[in-house]
RNA sequence: GCGGGCGUAGCUCAAUUGGUAGAGUACCACCUUGCCAAGGUGGAUGUUGACGGUUCGAGCCCGUUCGCCCGCUCCA
């Protein structure tokens, strides 16, 4: 069984390599760190994830549009969004301790008495680095013996040091120069060039979300669906991170899929409300997929850690095999994004509020989900493995929704002409109207289980009763084995509630 | 990016001091099979992650590289 979480993470993995849901990028040249392909089960598995959402989100709301934006976007999106400026890590390494530290978090000063530099010393951020920088300083002055009077400290982060200093600052880590290396920065947007030219002029970047195409489509959007504020506009697209470590599966990849919605208020709305309001919204649409809210935690970001934008970032956690991560972050943006499109780009984006006839620039609350995030947190609350009559049995408990395959269609044996024909028949008449598999090959049992570990919810069975008696079919229940007789009409009404109720 | 571990058939793993790869399972075909991985017969599958070196000879030793896992770091 997958008790301890290592191995159950190692399984649902296997599992995905094993049967097609997910593989490595490239692998025939050795796979491509941060990078997945969806196999045959996986892209219906996924579909269906994003269908689910788009039909909750927006084809069953009033008040929300649909967006399909470019990954590329004009360059300038990135300098107005401040992903250009703050999208990007200077990070500097102890190279005796191993240490890494975000350069802007790694404060410096030279420790200068009587006018003369006698050293530096270095302190992490934080509220009490002015005195510790202080009390470091008079150590080094007593140290050193020196005479004279102690000018003050004036603290700098790493990434203002000059080339000659950083050898002499010492690490944070063993208090001893030498160990540090110069800032080296990691932009986390890919780049690319557009055109003909490779030059400055023609650089341009892949999306790193997909929120900034609705932003700047916000316009658009409202001239022409006569949309009232509040109302919010969805997409679901491709976005790209230069992640410097990719870790856990698909969890956080460099090429991977949102779903985002910009949800635009009045700035006198009670944000609060909104944004609560939203993530009970959320939790309730996990549990209608089959993310159940045990495994569901929110996470209120710190207000000192929170972004440029946000006046407040609540996180829906879930319990992942590797520990409790996010699933979903829902900010509430403020109007940063629109006020800097806006004056960038010459076009205020004032919104004229007919009802209290006053101007505008809308604030936001931003839900945003990743879908490969979901598609794992979906497989992980619907793996399981169970005994049936004394054999183990590997079962993926998938909402019929969400499930790639909605049934199955199996002639109890094959090498009977009219049960064949039979089960033929049938499996075609389902295959029009929803994704089912036919399998007529090895005894029904293993095909049973070939379907329940890929999530399959429903086997249906044609056997001699079908063919001989009252035309009705057996229908097994994945999750509970139970079998019942259904004639025709009855199971397509069955899996219509199932499937679409 | 640093440290540690690992890489052999689709999967799980073997392969003696270095002697040019094998099992189980899965898969495909046929037979059998009246409801939960039954049985029989036959079949396909590897540049041992890649490149280079040492050697008469490398899955095994050495170097480089790619990838995976764990820890650190990172994750607006």
């Amino acid at each position: 069984m997958a008790n301890d979480t290592a191995s159950l993470m190692d399984n649902i993995i296997n599992l995905c390599k094993r049967r097609g849901f997910v593989f490595p990028s490239s692998e025939i040249y050795g796979g491509y760190n941060g990078f997945f392909d969806y196999g045959p089960l996986g892209v219906e598995l996924k579909n269906n994830i994003k269908q689910a959402w788009w039909k909750d989100m927006v084809h069953r709301r009033d008040d929300i549009a649909g967006l399909d934006s470019t990954i590329i976007h004009h360059p300038t999106t990135w300098k107005a969004s401040g992903h250009l400026e703050n999208f990007t890590d200077p990070l500097v390494d102890c190279k005796e301790s191993k240490m890494r530290y975000r350069a802007d978090q790694l404060f410096f000063a030279p420790v200068v008495v009587a006018g003369e530099t006698i050293g530096y010393v270095s302190v992490l951020e934080d509220d009490t680095m002015q005195e510790k920088a202080e009390q470091q300083a008079h150590d080094l002055k007593r140290k050193l013996a020196k005479q004279g009077e102690l000018g003050p400290v004036v603290l700098k982060d790493l990434t203002e040091a000059a080339a000659e200093e950083i050898p002499l600052i010492p690490s944070p880590a063993t208090g001893k120069p030498g160990s540090l290396t110069p800032p080296r920065s990691f932009n986390m947007m890919f780049q690319t060039y557009v055109g003909a030219l490779q030059d400055a002029s023609s650089l341009a970047y892949l999306r790193p979300e997909t929120a900034q195409g609705i932003f700047i489509n916000f316009k658009n959007v409202l001239d022409t669906g006569r949309f009232k504020v509040p109302f919010g506009i969805a997409q679901i697209g491709k976005a790209f991170r230069n992640e410097i470590n990719p870790r856990n599966f698909i969890f956080r990849s460099r090429e991977f899929e949102q779903m985002e919605i910009e949800f635009f208020i009045s700035p006198e709305a009670d944000w609060k409300t909104l944004h609560t309001g939203w993530l009970d919204y959320c939790m309730a649409w996990f549990d209608s997929i089959g993310i159940p809210r045990e495994k569901l935690s929110l996470y209120d970001h710190p207000k000192e850690k929170l972004s440029h934008y946000s006046k407040g970032t609540t996180d829906i956690m879930f319990e992942f095999p590797f520990g409790v991560q996010e699933l979903q972050g829902i900010a509430a943006r403020g109007n940063f994004d629109l006020t800097q499109h806006g004056n960038t780009s010459g076009k205020p984006f004032d919104y004229f509020d007919e009802a209290t006839k006053t101007k505008y620039i809308p604030h936001v609350i931003e839900p945003s989900v990743g879908v490969d995030r979901v598609f794992l947190a979906v497989l992980t609350a619907a793996y399981s493995e169970d005994e049936v009559e004394g054999e183990k049995r590997t079962v993926l408990r998938l909402h019929p929704r969400l499930a790639p395959f909605k049934a199955a269609v199996f002639p109890l044996v094959k090498n009977k002409p009219e049960l064949l024909a039979r089960a033929e028949e049938i499996y075609k008449k389902l295959k029009r109207r929803w994704n089912v598999f036919f399998d007529a090959s090895g005894a029904i049992g293993r095909r049973y289980r070939r379907q329940d570990e890929i999530g399959t919810p429903y086997g249906i069975t044609v056997d001699f009763d079908t063919i001989e008696k009252d035309g009705t079919v057996t229908l097994r229940d994945r999750d509970t084995l139970e079998q019942i007789r259904l004639s025709e009409d009855d199971l397509i009404k069955f899996l219509e509630e199932k499937i679409e109720g």
